[in-house]
DNA sequence: ATTTTATGTCAAGTATATTTTACATTTTTG
DNA sequence: CAAAAATGTAAAATATACTTGACATAAAAT
């Protein structure tokens, strides 16, 4: 899956660090999602999501072929 | 968070291992969701909502006040 | 009434998400 | 250029999602 929130933080011009206090997470948790080491949960979706006035759809990118 | 699977699951007329099976998980897994005992992750709630052809925020509910 | 099918519980195990801490590198700013 | 701020890496610890298997009860079917 991938996730457009470095896009989405960039646009709004702030720190992974003021992301991560925003959605009440550690600085790391943001960079590995946007790094793509691991999904999000869903709480932590929606409140990424929530923050940037999208929906989880238009923040996370199912590529169809990732049922693992 | 809340979500509506088995409303949705009741009126397709599919049993828990339907669904299970339809969107890889377990049996158990679909009860414990259905019956609140934990949330499912990013992957998952996406495999369920486009089995029911939702979306995300269709099938789970966020009410505010859980940003434990 | 009894067999089958569906739903539920419990507990232990594995996998993955998130935290914490500490340090290295890059980018921005004065 | 030097200092500060932002980004990145790595590893160990904890939390939560998901699996497996075994068994109990409820609902539906014959």
């Amino acid at each position: 899956m991938k996730n457009c929130i470095k896009e989405l933080r960039k646009e709004k011009r702030i720190s992974q660090e003021e992301l991560a206090s925003a959605v009440a997470v550690t600085r790391q948790t943001i960079i590995s999602l946007e790094n793509g080491k691991y999904n999000a949960s869903l709480l932590l979706a929606h409140e990424i999501a929530k923050y940037f006035g999208k929906t989880i759809e238009e923040v996370f990118l199912f590529d169809e072929e990732e049922t693992n």
